[in-house]
DNA sequence: TATGAATGAGTCTTCATTCAT
DNA sequence: CATGAATGAAGACTCATTCAT
């Protein structure tokens, strides 16, 4: 058969030179989505990077659309699960929204192109990420997150003037953005780039108080 | 050869033929850019939308990158001065950031390109405009927002935990991301796109709480 | 306007130098279709041999398969319409085949690609000009001539065992086929390339023979 | 390397497998020339439809080129010889012409992609196959038939007036074309595609004829 | 101003071919 | 025998750019 691509059984394991080399494309073009968003990335950029020539990304992904829909199911989507998965019905607001973030951070901690292609390629209206991702978007685990805002409002616990749909999204755009713009923010404020650690505890500090109705100074991360 | 671009002299007023071709292509781009990126966006298409010819791009910018200058100065760097121009030392810092945002979807409101462009392109790393954006970020005015904060701080009218530096790009991010994602967030929630006006809403409600270092409950807008 | 090909009014005769750069590369694809095969001849050599770069046969054509539409109506299909337009109802049959094979001899000699591209691409099955000729053929005319063969053979002056409908097909297709192995011929045979002329005569000869239900010699031709 | 293709000893014979995998390519290559010509047809369809690698292709024919020849002399040439190898010396014309075409269509029976084949690639000038046949052409055969009919044409039973080289390739050509665009001719006149027998009543019929000095309406096939 | 013609460089893609296993 | 990995060359196509008019 001619192409891995199509025929890569999931339960059976791909020979390890197969893997490396597909894996290696991959990272490669995630990385350089992220530094030069999708469309200012040429098939032989990512192949050089990888080590290889431009006709190995097409032996591996047939086309330039097919490479965009693996790395949108192989790493983003696999991203998506890890970060919504553990949501439950029932649980606490503040526990929710600081469990995504969190999960959110440790994934960027792995993966730090993830928070430029997401904001380039997904949110921003026009990105050519975005129809392939909505698919993958755990709309369950979503709403689950806006019934325990709504929950905590109800509760007089989080500020009953915000949009619980806004919320969330705020929540993880806000992460996103100020990860996706560090170096922006690092040349602006003459400032390092900020770690995720910086910016966990500040949206963190920034999200508890905005969603407190009442405030009390309760800042500490999480988890 | 004569070029408008080079040889104006600031006392003669163009033709009006003259700038009106100009400044079609002007907007034209900056909607393709929006739209579509800076990056995937052909003179061509340009010219197309402003009812020119391509040839016509070159001899009003002689090139695409004098033509992302033209953009830069003409139309993001005056939205800059209007945005940051009335902010002045020693205010209240509610006022200084409430104004800003008002301000900032003031702008929206009349140039909807900007936010998409300006996440995408400006603060996301790797944007094309961001080095050109540099030279015209107003540092004074943002320093004297910082300050204004910093005070806030002091004062403990505003949460010590957060970063100074952090607050402000935070602040005016979560608008133009909230804005340039409007569509996605819209699909994802089965909701119309957000106004201007939900924005907002939204972002001061948020941002007032996060703000305040103990919270009552103030959610009108700052304006 | 971008392309010419799509904004040529078909009664405004287009400018001199348009017309001729777009006309040689018409003519060139012609004649490398006729030597190589539609499937063989790449742009580039399309464009070389009109003296043109790779590039300009996008520009006039816009793509390949287009630039195939151009050959078949502008070309071909003149033809067709040059070679059964004198067609007429109730005229004599010999008059009728005599006079198509007469005139499609006269187009080959202004076009001596015809022949080649038309056994090739056009009546081979899996020729891939045949489905945009299609709608090209003189379905009327076709049956116009295929009723004159009908009365003939009522008449007893064309050989009634003959399939009608087969026999047009055979005097085009021997003119064509004929023409198109010229080489073939002269190889094998260590002849010269038969001309139009010899050709005339040959299948003259050959076709009013096999016509005739009953002999008489008559095999001038039929102009 | 060992490869089957050159080093396969005439006394012993190929392991069954490798046999059947030849010819599986050999087949395959053969019904795909004739469906897309040669210039069209990729190795990797070739090896496709045998059921078989690309690597294959070349493990059995080194590369397009050796497969080419191989199709020629092991299949076409075979079907030469298989015609032309009745014809003797002295012969009856008529009895020549119709055996002639009578074994051509047997072989086209057993073989439907020769038509197609030899009228695209061999016949028509530029044919790839065109050089690879001349090699195998039965000129001794060949001119046999064309002495037998001179002699039907100084005895008055072949019409004088055509050139006896291009009777034979009249006659072989018109059977060719018939069969290899059978479906344009279907589709032209809204018929059934025509089988071996319909095109053998039909050519004979006219070929009798055409070559009849005097014509008495004998019509049945020379087999 | 404005256009159409023209081009070179670059991008995606295909394909014959090789080779280690 | 057989395969998957790998490559270089070439093909179709795009696009920024230039230029004569």
């Amino acid at each position: 058969m001619r192409h891995p691509n199509t025929t890569a059984a999931p339960g059976r394991p791909a020979a390890a030179a197969d893997r490396n080399a597909r894996e290696a494309l991959l990272s490669a073009a995630a990385e350089l989505f992220a530094e030069h968003g999708v469309a200012a990335t040429t098939l032989a950029l990512i192949a050089k990077r990888a080590g290889l020539t431009p006709a190995m990304v097409h032996y591996y992904f047939r086309n330039k659309e097919q490479l965009l829909d693996a790395i949108v199911t192989e790493r983003i989507g696999a991203s998506i699960a890890f970060v919504w998965g553990p949501v439950e019905p029932g649980a606490d607001p503040a526990k929710v929204l600081g469990g995504v973030v969190s999960r959110i951070l440790g994934v960027i901690e792995r993966m730090p192109w993830i928070p430029s292609v997401w904001v380039r390629e997904v949110l921003n209206d026009g990105g050519v990420l975005r129809n392939r991702i909505l698919p993958h978007l755990p709309l369950r685990k979503i709403r689950l997150m806006q019934r325990a805002i709504s929950r905590g409002q109800a509760a007089r616990r989080i500020n009953p003037d915000l949009d619980p749909a806004l919320i969330g999204f705020s929540m993880i755009g806000l992460v996103m953005l100020h990860m996706a713009a560090g170096r922006f923010w690092a040349q602006t404020f003459r400032r390092k780039v900020p770690t995720v650690e910086h910016i966990r505890r500040h949206v963190t500090a920034l999200l508890l108080h905005g969603l407190e109705g009442s405030g009390t100074s309760e800042s500490s991360p999480p988890k």
